[in-house]
DNA sequence: TTGAAAGCGGTACCAC
DNA sequence: GTGGTACCGCTTTCAA
């Protein structure tokens, strides 16, 4: 733990030089420069955080929110907290973690200490008390998401409606006349941001289109997931040819297999498109074609919007959509000739 | 953001008796301090996190490197990280995420610069880099996890050995004498460093009791898991009567669904017993004996350990096993008569 | 029981 | 292009 006058002393210059010199801030003399760096890298100097926050008005930390409650779906959200803690670094920032009960009382706390420059909100609810937090606080604050009462807020979040009509498009054009779609358990409906959006996407250009549709929200029946066999049973009983599934990827695996049990080929009797995953569906047999949703995208454009806040640059509030893309692996074809 | 010295007049003291009457390190008169206490409420007063560094000489904040790579287990890892965030908490202390390549880097940067008061280190190799980085950092450093070099290292974790001969042991009891244990995919053994510990207190122990045993590894081969499903087949068909399971939720599902196909009733034909597992093993149809793995026993242990470094208080550096627990479920019974 | 003031280690303004 | 130094907001010694 050198410090900054140790440097000083050893490149025989003072010490605001040796912190304009790391800080590029001002113009120093290449030599002077030089000898600077080579003090700094052999001492292994980095400026002391504590001082840096104090002095600079700058703490480089960023807090993340994210509840981690116990039902959360995992992977997904692990793939939100790295994307975020990549795309912070790109900034030189760190991430705070604040989960559980933390997510709100750490917000408060974090901001009321300028522990943090801004804050990053994760696995938005519909009603998220943390909307009422943020318009509270002096931290600029930026959602992942985007809860139902959004006025005067940042948010990022996939154009989850846009990505389920590009799915619909998609099968429309192939000339699909009926559609089920599989969802997540109706309790992911009130807990989570996103689920009623795609629903709303699938719905609503299957009736523009005027295409039959059908809904199923299986619960999370266990491990043996009958829900979702039985889903899939219904749906193309009922004279769907294609599926659109927005749900998790074991509820993938099992589709899939009970399509196989029910003798129904993909995509030759029965196409597949996945709307919304943060996983490979690549890896599924056979590939499933999707309108991924993709962490790192969202989370870098939240860490951007972050940046600027804290950089004092003009940020208009409002809900910025990334536009989906769909990334066909084949599990889509034109229906079977009706029999 | 108020600060120290708003405090100070609006409760009619100096500065530093606001610092003591906060901390409690110096009696305070009842009365004094109750109004220190009123104004630092009213004024939602928080010390500036950045002054407390750099005056106190205590950051608040452990950083906790967890590499997330892309093919570890979402659920367990993020089962530890919540833990361990919830068992700093109770010390008033925050959590500095430090994933990727940066759970390497970031542990020399967090250390130089002082940024936090101990490093916790989460998914731990056999082989872990930051091993070496451990002990040459002055930051005092936990491992949560055993790697193979451990030497003048502080680590913690689940006694995995005991956990398996555990549940080896009330299934000899049982009367058991041929067993199988299904295991992790075999490149978990070279990843992390519990895999081979459970292995061997299943072989060790299975052996002191002149058990017949096998042990499968079944490669992680996609969703529809026909190496777990191959797995239980031969398993049973070689003769065990009682099968041992240390791998995902996923693949005890399959394990489960496959002894259903083939017939056999769990526990009558044939006893399941879980070890190291950290999901919920009642969830299963029947609900799952287990000797599970317990994040917060392993985070709680290592973060009052940290505490202690921190405080300067002597902690020898050697490996802490925690003793496992056995659940039972119902999931296991005496073996069928031979037939 | 309380207060004054010297740091903690940087940043950035003001001079030169 | 470089150096001196006044803070940043708190903790903690020293004095009273």
């Amino acid at each position: 733990m050198a410090k900054i006058h140790e440097v000083a002393k050893a490149a025989g210059v003072s010490i605001s030089t040796v912190s304009y010199a790391l800080s590029g801030k001002r113009p120093i003399a290449p030599d002077t420069r030089r000898r600077i760096e080579e003090a700094a890298r052999e001492l292994d100097y980095r400026p002391n955080a504590g001082a840096r926050m104090l002095a600079g008005r700058r703490t480089q930390i960023f807090a993340l929110t994210e509840p981690f409650r116990a039902d959360t779906h995992a992977p997904a959200h692990m793939a939100f907290v790295l994307a975020t803690s990549i795309a912070a670094r790109r900034y030189e920032y760190d991430v705070l973690l604040l989960t559980e009960e933390e997510a709100s009382a750490g917000m408060r706390r974090v901001a009321s200490s300028g522990l943090a420059d801004a804050v990053l909100v994760l696995d938005v609810a519909p009603d998220d008390e943390r909307v009422a937090l943020a318009r509270r606080i002096s931290v600029p604050t930026v959602f992942i998401g985007v809860p139902d009462d959004h006025e005067g807020l940042v948010c990022v979040d996939l154009d989850f409606e846009a990505a389920a009509a590009l799915a619909v498009d998609g099968l429309a054009e192939l000339g699909h006349r009926s559609l089920g779609f599989i969802g997540h358990p109706p309790a992911a409906y009130e807990r989570s941001n996103f689920p009623p959006r795609v629903r709303r996407g699938f719905e609503q250009r299957a009736d523009s289109f005027g295409l039959e549709r059908a809904v199923v929200l299986p619960e999370a029946d266990g491990p043996r997931r009958t829900g979702v066999r039985q889903a899939v049973r219904d749906l193309v009983e009922g004279g769907a040819t294609a599926l659109v599934l927005h749900c998790d990827d074991g509820a993938h695996a099992v589709a899939l297999d009970e399509l196989a049990a029910l003798d129904r080929r993909v995509p030759e009797d029965v196409s597949v498109v996945s709307v919304g995953a943060t996983f490979d569906t690549t890896a599924f047999v056979p590939p499933i074609d999707s309108v991924p949703l993709v962490p790192s995208a969202s989370c870098e454009l939240a860490v951007e919007l972050a940046m600027r806040l804290v950089d004092g640059e003009p940020v208009e509030a409002g809900v910025r959509l990334i536009a989906p893309t769909s990334v066909p692996h084949g599990s889509s074809a034109p229906p079977p000739p009706a029999s």
